[in-house]
DNA sequence: CCGGGCAAGTTTTGATCAAATTCACATCTA
DNA sequence: TAGATGTGAATTTGATCAAAACTTGCCCGG
């Protein structure tokens, strides 16, 4: 089956957890866009897809719940949370409020080594756009993305971020899919130069930028 | 039995399902203190107290892991999270960056009868310190920032905030124990004034304020 | 002879599953 | 149209399995 987990590798010295397994397999979904907002999530779907039990998908939804991920619609249902105008201008605010901090921690932290490696992440995510693949775009965004805050070893503050990550991570595949990869413009090159001179300010200046656009493109997309 | 769940009041028109109340019980606990940081907590030991199966329980701990309340120890145990001097410090951060705003847009939106019901609860507040009550000082600190955020009318901040809420609860009873309630000045006065003026500035100012004190005094009483 | 550390056995605890129950929605009938 | 009913899914429970922690006792070194 196309689904099966095999929480086990043949040289897999940890086996994780069943619920864990499910929650990341659900949560890589959800933040590149593999599930349609509104679309909805049964319990008993998963189980029978991922071949599990259903107190491990219970677990995993529940946690993707609290995080965010998915939503509950009142009674009993649970689907990918559809965002309206009053929830992007919120995220906008969050995520301005949030990433350009981490940025100029993760500018003051910064080694040559670690920007080389964003840099390589940010070149793969250009070949992305040019080839118009949309999912690598989403998995290499997400990672330029995640592998700065980490840098910024702040672990609150990131995960506040990447929570938001999986708010909007649908909604960006929608818009994606609409207009495709060009007109997606970012300031990572700023974000990058910034990091190697150790500027946090300029971090902060460029992170808020790219953020800026980026809530913006899924604004319009949406209308 | 002390801990005994009772799901369905006389009038309670909806019953809510087992795992919602072993939720709000535990986060409540977590919210004023009554877990202490570091205590551990079984899965096992729950369900004895508090009468239900597992399954409910364990929804409510991934749920309430997933938000920072509680914390996976590694090894099979989960507990309340001590605060660190660097966790104190990226929660200041995040609560400066997202209540101001929250306070500003209640501020545009506050009527009369808003004020009114805010200026009730810091009365009760003011008498709680007066009383020396920590348990009354946490439960309506909690419900005066509360209150005014869901004023915002802005669902995911007022959410993000929560989760900040129940990550230095347990510490904040801690300092409260430690030095009573003396010395616990708030902004909420100016905070007021602003709302009743539709001040939005005023009243981002005034809550910085506010919120800069609170975490300040948390960073001194766990030195 | 006494104390500390290692090891095997016991016990507690977490993870998972399958069955039974409850609930919400839809449909059918009067 | 309103009420009864059936269907399917969510919820909950109790049992079972596996793993980790604790305890006990033994052996070795000082």
């Amino acid at each position: 089956m196309a689904g099966q987990i095999s929480a086990k590798a043949a040289t897999d010295p940890i086996r994780l957890p069943a619920h864990v397994v499910v929650y990341r397999q659900l949560r890589d979904r959800v933040l590149f866009g593999e599930f349609e907002p509104g679309q909805p999530v049964t319990i008993q779907g998963l189980t029978e897809a991922l071949g599990v039990g259903m107190t491990p998908v219970r677990e995993a939804l529940r946690r993707l719940t609290a995080e965010g991920a998915l939503e509950f619609l009142g009674n009993r249902r649970i689907a990918v949370p559809v965002l309206d105008a009053k929830a992007i201008e919120e995220l906008a605010i969050a995520r301005k409020a949030l990433e350009p901090e981490l940025a100029r921690r993760a500018a003051q932290r910064a080694t040559q080594a670690d920007v080389m490696l964003l840099a390589e992440i940010d070149r793969r995510l250009d070949a992305a756009i040019r080839r118009g693949d949309v999912h690598s775009y989403l998995v290499e965004n997400h990672s330029f993305h995640a592998e700065l805050n980490a840098l910024a070893q702040a672990p609150i503050l990131t995960e506040m971020v990447d929570r938001l990550s999986l708010r909007f991570g649908p909604s960006l595949r929608v818009v994606c899919g609409q207009f495709g990869t060009r007109n997606l413009p970012d300031r990572h090159k700023d974000v990058l130069a910034a990091l190697a001179s150790n500027d946090g300010d300029a971090a902060a200046e460029a992170m808020l930028g790219d953020v800026a656009q980026g809530m913006e493109q899924i604004r319009q997309g949406l209308i």
